[in-house]
DNA sequence: AGGTATGTTAATTG
DNA sequence: GCAATTAACATACC
């Protein structure tokens, strides 16, 4: 699932289960989705703290705990957040915040690409990873700044996290397709008019899913992803969609409509 | 069985 | 150094 408008549903889902409630214990289930943290602290950290706030930079969502640590929840490709009283243990949970009166918020991550871990400060952890700014906080500007540096496929410098964080490949191939810009255009040969058409179309387009709870399915018929399938149509042309290889990704989009 | 998958990163190649 | 490609990670689905 997640993109950036999944990690905000998540983050928003975290606001409205967890917030300010005591956690009682932490269980981890798989050490493996812990980075750079060992299961006892993590657990002495946030055992007897609160969740006070969130926040989310890009597909990383964190968790402020009370204290001077904020907790980092990445999702990888599969990743999920599932919160319940007395509810019944998953193969794929991974780690288990526990609050009082049975209730519990599980991070679960079937293919155990995610990853838990703690930091300080989200400045310092954003900086740490190299992430660029914001997708959906970022200035016209600083976004063709950031494109108009790199000599990449523009498909492939909206993926890049470290220009831009919190597109992904879905997303991607919608935002290119509603600026009708070829997804192997050179970012930097991106005029100044394409590249603040981007702009508006990333952030249009991360909206809207946001609103749909990041349910690709459930966008506007007109927009590509209800379309993204192997024999799909373009849904402005009607004509066959493009699908190959780029970046390492599967992109899909119009040849018709969306030139060089 | 083999191909595919919403992510990231290291190694390799040009 | 940059960019593209490939493999790897671990699992589920068609």
């Amino acid at each position: 699932m997640p993109e950036l408008p999944d990690v905000e549903t998540f983050r928003r889902y975290v606001d409205a289960t967890a917030l300010r409630r005591r956690i009682v214990d932490v269980e981890v289930l798989s050490r493996r989705v812990l980075a750079g943290v060992s299961s006892r602290r993590l657990r002495q950290v946030l055992r007897g703290a609160t969740f006070n706030r969130t926040r989310r930079h890009g597909k990383h969502l964190f968790v402020d705990t009370n204290g001077s640590q904020w907790l980092v929840l990445h999702f990888g490709m599969t990743g999920y957040l599932d919160y319940g009283k007395e509810r019944t243990r998953g193969p794929h949970d991974r780690v288990i915040f526990v609050f009082a009166k049975k209730c519990s918020l599980a991070y679960v991550c079937p293919r155990l690409f995610g990853r838990v871990t703690l930091t300080a400060s989200v400045e310092e952890f954003v900086e740490m990873k190299k992430l660029g700014p914001d997708a959906m906080s970022v200035s016209a500007e600083g976004f063709a700044c950031c494109l108009c540096g790199s000599k990449a496929t523009v498909k492939s410098s909206l993926m890049n996290q470290r220009l831009i964080a919190g597109v992904g490949n879905l997303y991607s191939d919608e935002i290119l397709f509603q600026s009708q810009v070829h997804p192997l255009f050179r970012s930097d040969r991106l005029s100044v008019a394409q590249a603040t058409q981007i702009h508006r179309d990333m952030r249009k387009v991360l909206r809207r899913a946001t609103e749909r709870k990041a349910d690709p399915m459930q966008l506007p018929g007109s927009y590509l992803l209800p379309h993204r399938r192997i024999g799909g149509s373009c849904p402005r042309c009607s004509g066959k969609l493009a699908r190959r290889t780029v970046a390492g990704r599967t992109a899909y989009w119009c040849p018709a409509c969306q030139k060089t």
